[in-house]
DNA sequence: ATTAAATATGCAACTATGTTGCAATTATTT
DNA sequence: AAATAATTGCAACATAGTTGCATATTTAAT
């Protein structure tokens, strides 16, 4: 019997394939965008609160997800890219977290010079960067 | 009848005069850093949950305090300094908030130069970052 | 294919933040 | 000092998130 790109997901993490999971996992890919717990019941059906918060927390654990901090104090989760996946060290984002502030829609910003920050008597580790305006589909509008 | 500075900060802003508002002031004014919800309710005794949150709300529309909200998630609440309180447009911080890993506590970074972003076919109006780290006080430790 | 062991699920119950409506209390105004 | 306006505390509610536990499902072993 072949195994499905989302039972190969799941299977390469040692994680056991549960029907709860394969849905979670599909509406990730299929969707393929940041999306706020609200989204995510939805498109759900009729998965027990806990055990989606469950899911959500092994998915970020193994690197199939990872959740974003918005600056508004939202919170979203959104698939993983390679890099965040293949950085076995602690999962940092090099990239920028983008919300327009027309469509509300959350993107990563495609900026290759991460800013990097320096301050006299500190030492900086990790930078989180949260942008919002408005994006390359609503600005020409 | 002399007004303490405190009956000040409210009267300036339009604000009555009440003990809640005057001894929540002071808890922001004393301590002088930001604080997260739990340490506010330990500080401020007994006062109702509801009248907590009613309170910091006014606060936060009247300029005299901003919530932070840090890349894990957590909330703060602060004091503005002059710059804050003198926009007249939307709040917006060109500060860092910087969280020191070692002691938790967060500060603004001393910092100058706030990076300027630039992506194509973007158009970017607020930027907001927090960096973690440590602090001048636990690098030297 | 069946069974045993391991794991995931759903439920009840709990914590925390945050909100709304309302009656009683406290500030401000006249 | 009285009338008006605003604030307070309470009950009740909503949402995010957590823990313990019995039941159900998956996986591993026979």
């Amino acid at each position: 019997m072949l195994k499905s790109k989302f039972e190969k997901i799941l299977k390469i993490r040692g994680l056991s394939l549960t029907n709860n999971r394969l849905e979670l996992l599909k509406v990730f890919v299929n969707l393929d965008k940041p999306l706020d717990l609200k989204s995510i019941k939805l498109l759900m059906g009729s998965i027990d609160r806990v055990s989606l918060f469950r899911i959500l927390l092994i998915f970020e654990k193994t690197k199939i997800i990872h959740s974003i901090n918005l600056a508004d104090g939202s919170k979203l989760y959104a698939l993983c890219d390679q890099e965040c996946a293949s950085n076995e060290r602690v999962h940092e984002h090099k990239h920028i977290h983008f919300q327009c502030t027309d469509c509300d829609d959350v993107s990563c910003l495609p900026i290759t010079n991460f800013p990097i920050l320096t301050a006299p008597n500190y030492i900086i580790n990790n930078v989180s960067i949260n942008a919002s305006g408005l994006c390359s589909e609503c600005k020409n509008i």
